[in-house]
DNA sequence: CAAATAATTAATAGCTCTATTAAATTAAAT
DNA sequence: ATTTAATTTAATAGAGCTATTAATTATTTG
């Protein structure tokens, strides 16, 4: 067993599972899989982790709570105009699928599996109102009453700003199977479709 | 083995496999499960369609097409609005996927699997340029230029109606399991969010 | 009714997978 | 240097799954 680059054993295993898990979802990867691509017996996987599930769960929290501290993570944008804040709001949700790309289609695939994690993003959900939410619901209703947007709910925003910017991302792999890409296409169309959520959003929103 | 209702065997266990595999997917759903559900031995999945991976062929074939056909279909629309034409069309997929709302999952996750698919997907995505996408295309060509539609690319204005009204549907189930929903609920939530895609797309289009 | 065909089942081979155990090897500590 | 502890492997139990085969039951047909 070769430990690559000072990476302790558990640390390599962890890597690859990630990969793998990311890759294929819970079920279509096999500890033997892992084993056999970290490079070492598959009793090993077991040794450190005892059963994939824990394995599997501890790259599903992980994930999970960065993506969604990432989404609701309140950030700092001093007292910029409502829709240039919106568009940092909606660019930084962009950003984050686009680093964590794989992200949703496991959340969506595997959720189910993890009645911990629900009861964690219920949470979070109650979390968001006294943060970012109510901060963004007041400004919005301030915008609406001075008649610079049209009248909206904030959960209608922002769940359509959710819908552009995730779906775009659990398409890609389709995409990219029915009209092979190079990456620089894949980079481009992306980058297209940054600026296109964007304004589509913030042409919506005007009164 | 009780056939219900004049039902041929054959026919049973396609709709048993086709409610699992929309479920659980390919890999989750085993014959010997779909075996037990019809109430006949397992062996008589094999006899009726040789392997799992022909019945699931089978089912997914005819989502896939039901689904793209519907998605593409050229609509009988005379010679309304280009604006209300636009609704009717945004309307239509939406329903559609209320109606299979299964389907968008199913193939995000099992397209890799079909390499037959992807032709046909291929072959329906040059077909339509010659129908409703040429049409629509040109009509959104004049109503940009005579001012009444923001300058847009139909593809991009696509790609968000699809994006838009697909997210609901594979979010859905998690949205479910974070905030229970009574039926009455959830019917509520996607009959608004029909309404809201809507005008969110129109409003977007203003000039 | 008898023969032939179709539908169904029981049994099982052969895989792959997870998880465990005991043994072997390596590293750390005294 | 020897003991102790940590890491790694080999071997394997046990389960579930797909697919096949041969035998059995039901249905159709001449």
């Amino acid at each position: 067993m070769d430990i690559k680059n000072e990476q302790t054993t558990e640390q390599v295993i962890l890597e690859v599972a990630e990969r793998l898990f990311l890759e294929k979802g819970f079920a279509l990867t096999s500890t033997t899989e892992i084993a056999k691509e970290v490079g070492c017996n598959q009793a090993l996987i077991h040794y450190y982790f005892r059963t994939k599930e824990n394995l599997f769960n501890v790259i599903f929290e992980k994930k999970f709570k960065m993506f969604f501290q990432g989404v609701f993570e309140k950030q700092n944008m001093g007292n910029i105009q409502f829709t240039d804040k919106l568009k940092f709001v909606i660019e930084s949700h962009f950003d984050l699928l686009k680093n964590n790309p794989r992200i949703p289609t496991l959340i969506l695939n595997e959720l189910s599996r993890q009645p911990e994690q629900i009861k964690i993003l219920r949470e979070k959900l109650h979390e968001i109102p006294e943060q970012l939410f109510a901060e963004l619901n007041t400004e919005l209703q301030t915008e609406i009453a001075n008649g610079r947007i049209r009248n909206i709910s904030l959960i209608d925003l922002v769940t359509s700003m959710i819908s552009l910017n995730v779906a775009l991302f659990v398409m890609m792999p389709v995409v990219e199977k029915i009209l092979p890409l190079s990456e620089t296409q894949k980079e481009q169309m992306i980058a297209h479709r940054r600026l296109e959520n964007v304004e589509f959003i913030l042409k919506s929103l005007r009164p």
